[in-house]
RNA sequence: UGGGGAGUCGCCAAGCUGGUUAAGGCACUGGGUUUUGAUCCCAGCAUCCGAAGGUUCGAGUCCUUCCUCCUCAGCCA
């Protein structure tokens, strides 16, 4: 933390010009807030708001986080706390049949790895849209009363062809003109469970003849006999999202609703619903404005629940935390660092454009903040043996290797030099290529922190491959001494004595896909391609490496640099203490293997 | 063919109610530093804003027409 750059100011975007103008004209400023959510006359006895926004993140509770998902927190609690205001973390819990438990606790563990909490000004702020069912059921009484509202008893196939096309009107129901008496008492009897599950719907009495059939009298309570992760067997009835949701928002006094662009349509509805209930005094204005931005896209990746699901579910991944995932969860023990990922939405911006974002703009931000808080540690991937023949078989000495380059204060450790060491096979080559400035018979190279050494020939083994590399070293260049430096070389490589090594599971993973839009475009034979069909085989590997004593005791999830291969972590899940695993998070930029 | 959106450098993305030479990041290219071919530093990188017309002293920003892409017909969210 200590060589912490100036913070950049948050790149302009279409959102915080809204919020600026809203802030300028003091839009938001009458807002009431009674400490918890509630209806209008909860919050007309509360003090005006002590948060100059509200915004939300509103996960379902029916699958695991993803990068996608990262854009949205960071956009949600990130202007939150620009802005002095408050984020709430809210789970839009509506349909029984696909939530559980198990996400609500998976959703909130990976929101706080990624920096995030709802507590402000002194409560918490984490919310269940399962919390206001009673609200809500009021709400469609009151649209009922108002006429608004009528109990529907086609079926849904019924539904869906008297709706319309996109071209045609839709036809009106049989059941839309109702008395409201009726429609009240049928309502209530489908609370109390007294009609089959999807014999009728209530549905909003809007104009079956909109050209967005989104306002097609869409259904907002429909009938559900599901045990509830929350409210258990208390409700037979469940509201749609679409009228569920303004419904939460203005609940929890929320000024700026955040959504991808999917719900643009939607948003004719949610301030139909917002504005028919205020008139019916059950809510109060300012009422909350729904903002919709470009959902993330990005290269290599697949961000869709579905393909993500049949990932798992087709074992083409270990789980649901496989390094190699997109998910939170996955990223997390990848060593994905949230200071990467905090960066990375900064970077993207905020805009209404579709658009795909290159994977390297991820790599690139988690190289960033790793090269800024990993330490650097020595591990030879691709082991051969370096013998030097002038130095004493019986012989080591200490060699000072600093912990980071950039944060001298991390001090320095000690690393045995000795006779036989493991260098890098790709370190030496026979024939070298053009430009190749390591290892050659006759070459001159620095063994990082330790001495300059000259190749002087290789053993083979029968089939001609090179199996010990001999050289010779020059006693005056020992780094750090004076004279280490009389001898210029270009080549500077890493090593690790054979005696003084451990050998260690590594995971080497790559990326997942090897397309960069994954199941886009054809075969050659002209079949659509799957998703499927580009996967890399080789996203993961796992090899023996020979490791630096000191990357025995590490704890799980911290992070090292492996120099001059990239960022490693110690798996959170396989590594126990004095045995850790580690799986490769990322490489170092090479402009050499260009 | 209806409704709702979007089109600014290879990839993102600023550009307020029209006003001198169209921000910034990533990538890329060249140079420097460097005991990681890493990091870091410096420089370069859109006479042009989907296209064509028009209004104006002046337009990426206003008007017209056109083109391309995304999205909506769940008792999912």
């Amino acid at each position: 933390m200590s060589s912490e750059k100036p913070p950049i100011p948050a790149a302009s975007n279409f959102i915080r010009g809204i919020i600026d103008r809203d802030l300028a004209q003091s839009t938001n400023a009458s807002r009431h807030w009674a400490g918890s959510p509630g209806d209008a006359a909860h919050h007309a006895a509360g003090n005006a708001d002590p948060a100059k926004i509200r915004t939300r993140f509103p996960p379902e509770p029916n699958g695991y986080l993803h990068i996608g998902h990262a854009k949205s927190i960071c956009l949600n609690f990130g202007l939150a706390s620009d802005y002095n205001g408050v984020c709430h973390m809210r789970f839009d819990d509506t349909n029984p049949e696909k939530e559980e438990q198990e996400y609500v606790d998976s959703i909130t563990e990976m929101v706080q790895w990624l920096g995030f909490g709802w507590d402000a000004f002194g409560k918490s702020h984490l919310y269940y849209a399962s919390n206001y069912f009673d609200f809500m059921c009021r709400a469609a009484e009151a649209l009922i009363s108002a006429g608004l509202a009528f109990v529907d008893e086609q079926t849904a196939d019924e539904m869906r062809i008297t709706r319309g096309t996109l071209t045609e009107a839709g036809k009106n129901s049989p059941w839309r003109d109702r008395p409201i008496a009726e429609n009240l008492q049928l309502f209530r009897a489908m609370r109390e469970g007294k009609h089959a599950d999807g014999s009728m719907v209530l549905r909003a009495k809007i104009d079956m003849a909109s050209p967005n059939i989104n306002m097609r009298d869409p259904a907002i309570y429909r009938i559900k006999r599901a045990h509830h992760h929350n409210t258990g067997d208390k409700w037979c009835i469940y509201p749609m999202y679409t009228y569920a949701h303004p419904l939460e928002d203005a609940v929890e006094g929320i000024t700026h609703s955040i959504c991808t662009l999917e719900f643009e349509d939607q948003r004719p509805f949610y301030d139909w619903v917002l504005e028919r209930l205020a008139n019916a005094g059950l809510l109060a204005h300012p009422l909350p404005k729904q903002y919709e931005f470009a959902r993330l896209n990005l290269t290599y990746v697949v961000l869709s629940k579905r393909k993500l699901i049949q990932l798992v579910e087709e074992k083409h991944v270990s789980g649901w935390d496989d390094p190699r995932l997109p998910t939170l969860a996955g990223a997390r023990r990848r060593g994905y660092s949230p200071e990467g990922f905090r960066l990375f939405a900064d970077r993207i911006g905020v805009s209404k454009a579709d658009s795909w974002i290159e994977y390297t703009i991820l790599e690139d931000c988690m190289r960033e903040t790793l090269n800024n808080s990993a330490e650097r540690r020595i591990a030879v991937l691709d082991p051969i043996k370096l013998v030097i023949d002038n130095y004493p078989a019986d012989q080591s000495e200490d060699c000072f290797a600093p912990n980071h380059p950039l944060k001298p204060e991390l001090g320095k450790r000690t690393i045995q030099l000795s006779k036989e060491l493991w260098i890098e096979r790709e370190d030496f080559m026979e024939v070298p290529s053009k430009g190749f400035f390591r290892l050659t018979v006759g070459a001159t190279v620095r063994l990082r922190y330790g001495y300059v050494v000259k190749c002087t020939g290789v053993e083979k083994d029968a089939a001609d491959n090179v199996t010990v590399v001999h050289c010779e070293y020059l006693p005056d260049t020992k780094s750090g001494t004076a004279g280490a430096d009389a001898i210029k070389v270009k080549g500077n490589i890493h090593w690790v004595s054979t005696s003084h090594a451990y050998t260690c599971e590594i995971r080497m993973y790559d990326r997942l896909f090897k397309d960069p839009h994954p199941g886009q475009g054809k075969h050659e034979d002209g079949r659509d391609k799957d998703f499927l069909d580009d996967i890399n085989p080789n996203a993961a590997h796992t090899i023996n490496a020979q490791l630096e004593l000191s990357l025995k005791d590490v704890k799980p999830s911290d992070s090292f640099q492996f120099e001059r291969h990239g960022y490693f972590v110690a798996d959170r899940k396989d590594s126990v203490a004095g045995k850790p695993v580690f799986n490769r998070t990322v490489t170092l930029r090479d402009a050499w293997q260009k």
